[in-house]
RNA sequence: GGCCUCAUCGUCUAACGGUUAGGACACCACCCUUUCAAGGUGGUAACACGGGUUCGAUUCCCGUUGGGGCUACCA
């Protein structure tokens, strides 16, 4: 057998969504296991939605997760001339026929239906039109479409994911494959494409498994090969209802900007309806690779978690060392109007980097930590205060007190430690209940480094003269 | 409505007729840290329902129920 060829086809009419980008996954890690071809081809026919910007965020996506093609990207519109060819071949070869029929006439038609309009099927009143009256129309210029004659047959695959799916033709309506302008619609420019490009392997979503026996009738139709085809499951928003905008972030490019790194969310969208057969979660590309396969893709539609999501990517970013995102912080941090003037980051991203989940959140804990003026004391720190009550002043009062004690000398993190230990066994408070107030007024968060080492490297004047603010707002 | 499709903890999943139904996220508890996280240990939690087939069904078959998709001169 001859290696694969694959094709992501994604219509530029909005951003790449994770589903989209998931399907992109699952066609590049078979491709890369099998040594395979992965082709980009932009569906572009819908000429109204598409737009250049739309590819371009698409394009950006898919080489932010890392998914690479190996031909394309192509695009569909361009190929119109072929397009055309193929369906005036069905035409001539009897395997479809010219329809005359209005957009007009087919509503009411619609409408009139017995069963209401979902009920509706084309009745094939332009297939019985006399040769004469087919060439007297045409003469006389009417308009008119080229619908596929659907067979009355029964249209059956093995999906790859599925296993055995069949449709029976009469249940099919005869499609319309080319506009009155002369274009394609979808399901015939898809498989005119496929077939041009001589795809093996349609690994797609879910929701085109209703498309797959017209595509498949086409196919014969044309005398062209079968390729498999794979059919994915949905990507479900929280409340079980296929993911949208309404769910918040359904674009790769959102989670992009809110701090996942490409490792993590490849790993994550992965494991989202397949699973190498082990336990293992947390998998290299290279692993990833190795164990995928399209049978033990899930058949079911999968619910997409970003808590887990967001877990799985502060594990990468806990592994990672601080070098490697040390330029993505920075530019994090300028987007907070932090100022770097040069400095090097990598000891405070060490400090926090196990305890953040996104790059946004590492790159908020070091911004407190290189500028505890910007703390970030409103909102959150504004609810936080209030919330840990009259006694988050008391500790204030006796932080203040203790720190302003120790020589600048000793200004270090075991001073510094043993200070605030004194005077919490002083005021009988525990050494925690003295702690989190510190924390808090500092970051403007529950979560940092230790403290101490927090105060050593702020520097005592400004841990002073911070937490008396904060105190004057309690 | 018609056609198609799906069904294991709240969520992601393992199981390919015989298991105390396993792992992960989340949640809870404890340990570690004289502080928050992180980490470690443990815990709560699932085979949708009803019929078959079988010595034996989460697993195979049928049905019910409940999701989802499609049903355009959109893709």
């Amino acid at each position: 057998m001859t290696s694969p060829r694959l094709r992501f086809a994604p219509s530029p009419t909005g951003y790449l969504h994770v589903g989209g980008a998931r399907t992109a996954l699952f066609n590049w890690l078979y491709a890369q296991q099998s040594g395979g071809t992965l082709i980009l081809r932009i569906e572009d026919t819908d000429q109204a939605r598409s737009t250049d910007a739309h590819t371009q965020v698409i394009l950006d996506g898919l080489t932010w997760l890392g998914v690479t093609w190996d031909e394309g990207p192509y695009f569909q519109g361009a190929d119109g001339p072929r397009h055309r060819a193929d369906a005036e071949r069905l035409l001539r070869t009897g395997k479809a026929y010219r329809c005359f029929c209005t957009k007009e006439e087919l509503e009411a038609a619609r409408q009139a239906s017995p069963g209401g309009a979902d009920t509706y099927k084309y009745d094939r009143r332009c297939h019985r039109l006399s040769a004469e009256a087919i060439d007297q129309r045409v003469l006389a210029g009417t308009p008119f479409v080229i619908r596929f004659l659907m067979p009355d047959e029964e249209i059956a695959w093995d999906d790859a994911i599925h296993g055995r799916i069949s449709f029976q033709g009469r249940d099919l309506d005869d499609l319309v494959i080319l506009r009155t302008n002369g274009t394609p619609i979808y399901n015939l420019a898809v498989v005119s494409d496929d077939v041009a490009m001589r795809i093996t392997h349609v690994i797609r979503g879910d929701d085109h498994i209703s498309n797959t026996p017209k595509q498949i009738a086409l196919y014969q139709a044309l005398g062209a090969p079968l390729p498999v085809f794979g059919h994915v499951p949905m990507i479900l928003g929280p409340d079980g209802k296929k993911l949208s905008k309404r769910h918040g972030a359904t674009a790769v490019g959102d989670y992009q900007a809110q701090g996942i790194i490409p490792a993590a969310m490849r790993n994550f969208l992965a494991l989202l309806g397949w699973s190498p057969g082990d336990d293992r979660e947390i998998m290299p590309e290279a692993d990833l690779i190795a164990a995928f396969s399209l049978g033990a893709i899930q058949k079911k539609a999968a619910v997409f978690d970003v808590t887990k999501l967001e877990w799985m990517n502060g594990q990468y970013l806990s592994a990672l060392p601080a070098a490697s995102i040390e330029g993505l912080i920075a530019a994090h941090l300028a987007d907070l109007g932090v100022a770097l003037a040069g400095r090097d980051l990598r000891p405070a991203i060490d400090a926090v980097k196990s305890r953040a989940r996104t790059l946004t959140q590492l790159a908020e804990r070091v911004a407190v930590r290189l500028d505890p003026s910007r703390a970030a004391l409103e909102p959150k720190g504004e609810a936080l205060i209030t919330k840990m009550g009259p006694a988050y002043a008391a500790s204030l009062r006796l932080a203040i007190e203790a720190l302003g004690t120790i020589p600048d000398a000793e200004w270090h993190p075991e001073p510094i430690l043993a200070a605030i230990k004194r005077s919490a066994e002083a005021a009988g408070i525990k050494l925690g209940d003295a702690m989190q107030p510190i924390r808090v007024a500092l970051t403007g968060d529950t979560v940092s480094e230790p403290v101490n080492e927090l105060v050593a490297v702020v520097g005592k004047a400004t841990v002073l003269a911070r937490l008396a603010v904060v105190l004057g707002r309690a």
